[in-house]
DNA sequence: ATTAGGG
DNA sequence: CCCTAAT
């Protein structure tokens, strides 16, 4: 344990990048020298000052040595901000009241801060968030926006964009991008990342805005808790005050106790909290009783994922093969984990979300799945307290113990599966082709992902069913008037844990009619390793939630039981903990993390793709690559403007080097020409509108 | 949402 | 093709 962990950051020592990205044009066209307006700070450096003096003063102050050290978090900050003007002003003029992190952490207070004699700064409030993305060793941080984000002992990076953060402490490094990487050591002061400016003008405020217009919920707060702010003196005072109005110290434990009963957060400050994961039944872990130790069966799935988890970035690092490994597996590591990161698993931006989306299964929204789901849906959406499938679950086992042996046991269950659902399959095939060779390649693709043998699994109100000698009595499938609790899924064979994931993904049986072939994307990248997501169904076809990804992972989680698993319930008790008690657990299997975002598949450009590239871009020139879409590939579903400026891009370069260089599907040489003349005439005709 | 640019 | 910053 690393219980004498220091904190080593400053306000003297934090880089933050002094020059500005390039000026760009707006939408690109005419490129505008902005003037800054030097006034203007960076919003990271309030947010350092604010937040760094936040968990300085707390970590002074706090009463329970364990709990700092288990609170090795990254602090969230979101910023409201509704005014513009701000100076300069001294970092040691801002000061924090002393509050137990702990506190701040499981309340998910916001609390809100007033510039009282900070010049330029006065009476402007701010309200911020404090909450924890993860309390994995040596770090902390906070961010300003909504998109995904991730961090732990080994590793800390952010995904998104314009966000805010910082770390200290033990933190290796911070990844930028895939490909970039900072190394931050235990004695360096905050350090920001590069490219995480943003200034309260505007992005940060629309960003928040943003936040809170996804998913309101998940605030976890309300106006009572948003807390006024005291001026004091030369000093950026921030007072922190938990929900409750009762405020003394001594009542402190008291309500956070409360809180964090009430919160569902089920923090795990003492070493000795560690329960046995068997002590733990299957419902429990579906439903969490309030007798039961639901925080460790958290961490049981915590560690299942953090024995297993892999970081494919790491290898790439620069700086660094230096990764921490000394510690990160210590029990107490382990024991630290963080039980209750509610909002982490939520927290994504709409497009990230969409991105996602776009790549994991999904019935198709055309109506013909919307019939029943296969099973009663317990999930909720959108209110964030969603993620009550496995209590689906638990309560069916619940009520198959109070069964009353009277019930009729010659009852027929009868059960009519009407079609086979199979989620998307990609096939290409020319127009040309003959139906029957599409019906074949149909059946291969099919084949390819469920593999030679089929195996049928049983999901009983969100519940697979694994034992196949319990009666349909025993299980709770006793009465005909309710099917749609249950469920059947088809799966390969064998082996649920493969490398080949379009092969391990076991596919739904619904009650739609055979010819509803099901789309389905067939890719989710998933790791083949035993304890993660890889052998989940995915059952998340069931549910239309587009929106809600939390349900996703709900019902990925909780209908999964592998049996190569032996923990593998104590993954599903995560859904089962409601949004505030939310466990760090997805960290990085979320499907939901970038990592698990596949790669779109590659599709070169054809010479008449080019061709018409070209054309589009002589006639747009560049810059317009909005208008060159829609003039060229509006039909052309896969070629965002991106690709085309992309596209454009390489083929300028692609242009200026030798035959040899080339790769690819040649490109006649007279289609590169014009693009080198169109690029010639395009790039002058920019500089001389921007000279203007 | 678009565009620019680095990777 | 990905990712981010800046519009």
């Amino acid at each position: 344990m690393v219980l004498q962990r220091r904190l080593n950051y400053g306000f003297s020592g934090y880089e933050v990048p002094a020059v500005p990205r390039a000026s760009r044009s707006p939408r690109g066209r005419v490129p505008i020298r902005k003037k800054r307006d030097d006034n203007r700070i960076p919003a990271i450096e309030i947010l350092a000052c604010v937040a760094g003096k936040l968990l300085q003063d707390a970590e002074n102050s706090s009463p329970n040595a364990a709990c700092r050290e288990e609170w090795d978090n990254i602090f969230e900050n979101t910023i409201k901000c509704k005014q513009g003007h701000h100076q300069r002003y001294n970092e040691d003029e801002a000061k924090v009241s002393k509050r137990d992190p702990c506190e701040q952490e499981i309340c998910k207070e916001n609390f809100t801060c007033e510039f009282s004699r900070v010049p330029g700064l006065q009476g402007h409030r701010q309200s911020y968030k404090v909450s924890e993305f993860s309390r994995a060793q040596g770090n902390f941080g906070f961010k300003t926006n909504s998109t995904s984000y991730f961090a732990d002992h080994s590793r800390v990076g952010r995904y998104s964009s314009n966000s805010v953060e910082f770390f200290r402490g033990h933190v290796d490094r911070v990844i930028e991008t895939k490909s970039e990487a900072k190394l931050f050591r235990p004695s360096d002061k905050i350090s920001f990342a590069p490219q995480t400016r943003g200034f309260f003008r505007g992005q940060i405020d629309s960003v928040t805005e943003r936040k809170y217009e996804a998913k309101p919920s998940i605030i976890g707060t309300n106006k009572s808790e948003i807390f006024p702010v005291k001026g004091s003196l030369d000093t950026l005072e921030l007072n922190l005050k938990p929900p409750s109005p009762v405020r003394p110290e001594s009542d402190l434990k008291a309500s956070l106790f409360r809180c964090r009963k009430t919160c569902g957060s089920y923090s795990r400050r003492c070493a000795n909290a560690e329960v046995d994961i068997r002590d733990v039944d299957e419902n429990s872990v579906c439903c969490p009783q309030p007798s039961r130790p639901i925080p460790n069966i958290v961490e049981q799935s915590i560690r299942n994922f953090s024995t297993s988890r892999q970081w494919r970035g790491a290898p790439n690092l620069k700086g660094g093969a230096c990764r921490r490994t000394d510690w990160k597996r210590k029990p107490a590591y382990c024991n630290g984990r963080p039980c209750h990161t509610r909002q982490r698993s939520q927290r994504i931006s709409p497009y990230k979300r969409r991105k996602f989306f776009d790549r994991i299964p999904l019935p198709t929204l055309d109506g013909r799945f919307h019939h029943k789901p296969t099973f009663n849906s317990p999930y909720k959406r959108g209110n964030g307290d969603n993620c009550n499938g496995a209590n689906g679950a638990s309560s069916s086992a619940a009520g198959q113990q109070a069964l009353p042996k009277s019930t009729s046991r010659d009852c027929n269950v009868k059960l009519s599966i009407k079609s086979f659902t199979v989620p998307e399959l990609l096939i290409e095939i020319p127009s040309t082709a003959t139906i029957g060779s599409l019906k074949r390649a149909v059946m291969e693709v099919v084949t390819a992902n469920l593999g030679d043998g089929l195996h049928v699994g049983v999901i009983l109100q969100g519940k697979s069913v694994r034992d196949d000698n319990k009666t349909l009595f025993q299980t709770g499938i006793y009465h005909d008037d309710d099917h749609r609790s249950l469920g059947f899924i088809l799966e390969p064979n064998h082996a649920p844990i493969s490398s080949h994931p379009q092969a391990e993904d076991p596919h739904l049986l619904s009650g739609s009619r055979p010819q509803d072939l099901m789309r389905r994307t067939t890719s989710l990248t998933l790791q083949p390793k035993p304890s993660d997501f890889s052998s989940l169904p995915p059952v998340m076809n069931l549910h239309s939630s587009v929106d809600n990804n939390f349900d996703v992972v709900c019902s990925l989680t909780d209908i999964s039981t592998n049996n190569a698993m032996p923990n593998s319930q104590a993954l599903f008790a995560v859904p089962a903990i409601t949004m505030e008690a939310l466990p760090v657990v997805p960290l990085q299997q979320n499907p939901r993390h970038p990592e698990f975002v596949q790669r779109r598949t590659r599709r070169p450009f054809s010479v008449s793709e080019v061709e018409a590239l070209v054309q589009a871009v002589e006639k747009f020139g560049t810059g317009r690559w909005r208008d060159v879409k829609l003039l060229a590939f509006d039909s052309a579903k896969h070629r965002t403007y991106v690709d085309l400026k992309d596209k454009w891009k390489t083929l300028v370069h692609t242009a200026r080097i030798s035959l040899q260089q080339r790769r690819g599907e040649p490109v006649p040489q007279q289609l590169l020409d014009r693009v080198l003349a169109a690029h010639a005439f395009w790039s002058h005709h920019q500089a001389k509108q921007q000279s203007n």
